[in-house]
DNA sequence: ATCTTAAACGGAAAACATTTCCATTTAAGA
DNA sequence: TCTTAAATGGAAATGTTTTCCGTTTAAGAT
């Protein structure tokens, strides 16, 4: 009924209750997701939820352009919603005193220009930090 | 009896045939290595090399300097040496055409700067491209 | 409202990279 | 030599992701 289904629909693919329900954590979830997490919260709703399942629709959603894949935070893979469908590659912060993760919308790369002698096709990056808020709470934000 | 054994004992660490060869390896090496090809190359020398070992020593090495780890070309570990022992984080770039992989020296980003309104403690990138061999033989080099 | 079929699904098992455990060996300093 | 903490190999565990396969289902056509 609410959105999910129009960006499913639109991408080419089954509007099946799981899938519905994979895009709509997603949508409601300020943070990146791990194929776990969404296993965990699909069991809620469909107990015969299945791992295997999860991984192919988050492939699937990330290949149509409607997710994000994250790499390189552990060994751990994470999927994050796109902006807008199809919309590019994207960076991510991750907060070491609260494990927050944001995503970094400036890029200081862009693909096509030359780095290193190779002309760039793709780059991912990955940023640990201090977010503003835990810079405030503990003080270490100047000096 | 050649260099390995200086850097090896410069790091705190016992001098054992099986570390010698390791740091050897990584010497002779003009690229990067997965904990599997040091296990295959010690294979040679060492019959009953065990990768346990080869993964705590690349690990061992790697905290004390003299290897980096390098992590988020898909999900195989590899290490490189570096350049002198202790110098810091390194970038490398893949070529997609050849897989040849090179260490990018400039780098955009530094500690300490803000992202995203985070103070940056550490970064990671994993670059894709044509190396400048395979841009001049297959001619994509220009526009 | 059925029929048909490719897509999607769950469950079990496999595939991999990496780590842990543990008993044995060994480098290095006394 | 002697002593001991460090290093080692092998087996097994871990954790994530993939493959296989038989069953179910969404969606378009009848
Ligand atoms: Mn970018
Ligand atoms: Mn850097
Ligand atoms: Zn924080
Ligand atoms: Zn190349």
């Amino acid at each position: 009924m609410p959105h999910s289904d129009e960006v499913i629909r639109a991408a080419g693919l089954k509007v099946t209750p799981v899938r519905r329900a994979i895009v709509a954590l997603f949508a409601e979830s300020l943070r990146p997701l791990t194929p776990r997490d969404v296993h965990v919260r699909l069991l809620e709703q469909f107990s015969r939820s299945g791992l295997p399942g999860v991984y192919r629709n988050l492939e699937t959603l990330a290949e149509r352009g409607i997710l994000f894949r994250i790499a390189g935070f552990g060994q751990v893979r994470r999927y994050a919603l796109c902006p807008k469908p199809g919309s590019g590659h994207q960076h991510h912060i991750i907060c070491v005193a609260c494990g927050r993760i944001d995503r970094i919308d400036e890029c200081l790369y862009h693909d096509g220009m030359m780095v290193g002698g190779y002309r760039l096709l793709s780059h991912t990056m990955q940023f640990e930090g201090v977010c503003a808020s835990c810079l405030s709470e503990t003080n270490n934000g100047q000096s």
